[in-house]
DNA sequence: ATTATCTATAGATCTATAGATAATGC
DNA sequence: ATTATCTATAGATCTATAGATAATGC
């Protein structure tokens, strides 16, 4: 009953509470730099408290476990990131559009959004046994090509692993080699894709090749 | 120049020599089970010797680290990965063609050789990174097919990327709901991946439906 | 007064080695 | 006699918690 009667973007809660989300963010975003670092789940707790610059007994009030952690880290992440292609697929409605579209600004965070990109080759195809992100977009949009007779009937968690893969190789040249990643090969490995799918290479190829909607900010 | 004079599958050296490679071989092959549980790198050294049912301290005598002992027995495996698939694809010449029979081969590991495929799967897409298997060899397939003109020219790193992500998804559905992937499913992922380097569809159902070669025994 | 953070530490691992035991060579 | 394996353990981590300190609420 005693609702938060204040304008929308006051701040939330009490300064105690604002102190507290601090804190837990700080852990989450170590988290996050480790896992793009490579060094994921073999860090310990003492490491990433010092990453994220608190206190060693600090991390207790806010992860039971390492393992928590990083499932949380990783959570809000492809949250963050599923939200971003939604907002970038609005209005689409082909589902070979929509797919290519997915993986065209998903390619396109090697320079948009860096540190997401990093995350992403950290974290390798494990991204594809969680329920946020892409994973679940692409397997949704895989599986209505299909019904739609749009894609040919390669079986859909295999298709979603080789486009993982594409995407995740496609991340690490670009971060190795900036040079050898432009636009270009992020939208020749998604008219690749749908060719793998069974879209003919001449509408592959045009339909990766449409105008991109803007890429809003992180 | 005292050279080992006696017959080639006598057993090599002395009996301590044999004692010695069998303790070794019990800890590679305990690394090889664990990587395959997907308990990989986190396995402790306790653990290793007592999977692999010798003395804790044994372990120094054959290798300095764990890292050590991992690396080595990926390569060993990896290697006879890499051998298994050159003798599938003796006396093929088309780089499409010993593309395709590579990955009909290794997709069809999770029943001629699942110990391997678990292996594989365990590994995930850090195969790439190393000399050692079918990421070289597909490598120079896909370099090979760019320049004869039988691919298109996605980067080789990248398309070789997406078929290993093929790859591992398929036998991970297999282990999954082994009753959803067989040799068809094998052949349509070969068919879809050679579509996504630029074959033509006709062509690539054609190249991966051929007759394939035996295979021989592990 | 309450709550979160920080420092210090006990107890549980885990690694690496020393020394004892068992197997093989000669 | 030599070599490898095994058992036991010291020392180095690493985790989880207790108690002290600092910040905020009221």
């Amino acid at each position: 009953m005693a609702q938060q009667a204040a304008g929308d973007n006051a701040p939330v809660g009490t300064r105690l509470d604002r102190r507290k989300a601090r804190t837990r963010q700080a852990l989450v975003d170590a988290a996050v730099r480790l896992i793009a670092e490579g060094r994921g789940e073999r860090a310990s707790i003492q490491e990433i408290t010092e990453a994220a610059d608190i206190g060693f007994g600090s991390f207790y009030n806010h992860f039971d476990s390492k393992e928590v952690l990083f499932r949380t880290a990783s959570e809000e992440v492809l949250e963050r990131w599923g939200q971003l292609i939604d907002r970038a697929c609005a209005g689409l409605d082909d589902p070979a559009e929509v797919f290519a579209t997915s993986l065209r600004i998903s390619g396109r965070l090697g320079w948009t959004h860096p540190d997401l990109a990093r995350f992403l080759t950290g974290a390798g195809l494990g991204l594809l046994d969680v329920s946020w992100g892409l994973a679940p977009r692409a397997r949704r949009d895989i599986e209505a090509g299909q019904a739609a007779g749009r894609f040919t009937g390669t079986h859909p968690d295999v298709a979603l692993s080789a486009a993982a893969g594409g995407l995740l190789g496609l991340l690490r040249v670009h971060q190795d080699r900036p040079g050898d990643i432009g636009e270009s090969a992020v939208d020749q490995l998604a008219a690749a894709l749908l060719r793998m799918l069974g879209v003919p290479a001449r509408d592959a190829g045009r339909v990766a090749t449409r105008p991109l909607p803007g890429i809003e900010a992180w």
